[in-house]
DNA sequence: TATAAGCTTAGAGTTAACTCTAAGGTCAAT
DNA sequence: ATTGACCTTAGAGTTAACTCTAAGCTTATA
């Protein structure tokens, strides 16, 4: 049996994030002490490590709780049911990756266009495109 | 001179957007009526629309309210300067095309694995994956 | 028996970029 | 003069996934 803090040491979670995650129905200590304290047992621990890998994947804890969902039950899911939620979570990232990538290009091209020198930014070439709106746009706007 | 909204349907923000960034700095309306209207100007305007371009780009606000201060004394500032936050952009963007490259690896594989079909989930492939921890890891975990 | 490390909870704060609400003022057209 | 569309502000809400704080127990160690 691991206290919360062994058991972010096994997961790499901090027992802070085990709380939060408990909270949303990912994890749980099926043993409680008598004063408040979480015991977690082999079997919630493999739980934990599920939740970690599927998040180092990129699943969002949304789609871990349909996963954990299946998972409590395989009897009563389908394989299809998985790669479902597998399935939409490559679509999500394939989207993204087109969108950065259209960025990247727009980025190096504009990089490309200018001297990067010590010289006034008076004919940059890149204030330029910005200004004359001279990029291919239609991304969805939003931080790296 | 243009009315908020007006200067929405130029360029594609909202009044509530437009407002937003009024409020980080990014645009101004040089004029104001007595009653407080915000009336935009021709100069007001091509501001807004390096606001939007550079959004389009992916430009964070704090980017774009560098490349702006920038924009409005171009003598006093290089070419480098342009090119840092632009190539500093470029970093940011690739490492996460990189990230989600990753993510789409192992989805990919898992879903290879799995039959995807009417089957029961109990000796699904990627719940087994998920189970074993058998996946690339160190990516940051993340929404699409 | 102290002391420190670690545990508990509820709840607030963080980040980015909006997005919306409420309550009320203005303006152009009928 | 009335209607309806549009404008104003301050401030709250949204999303995702944490991250931290405060105030107070518990437990292991010296």
């Amino acid at each position: 049996m691991l206290k919360i803090s062994e058991l972010g040491a096994r997961t790499g979670l901090s027992p802070h994030t085990i709380r939060f995650y408990e909270k949303h129905g990912l994890i749980e200590a099926s043993t409680r002490t008598e004063a408040g304290y979480r015991y977690y047992n082999d079997s919630d621990v493999r739980r934990a490590e599920f939740v970690k890998t599927a998040r180092n994947i990129g699943f969002s804890l949304d789609d871990i709780g349909q996963l954990l969902s299946i998972r409590v039950d395989k009897e009563s899911h389908s394989c299809q049911e998985v790669t479902d939620i597998t399935r939409h979570k490559l679509n999500e990232v394939n989207e993204r990756i087109a969108e950065l990538e259209s960025m990247r290009t727009t980025l190096s091209r504009l990089l490309a266009s200018c001297c990067g020198g010590p010289e006034q930014a008076t004919h940059c070439s890149i204030m330029d495109a910005l200004d004359n709106g001279e990029v291919e746009t239609r991304q969805r706007a939003g931080t790296a």
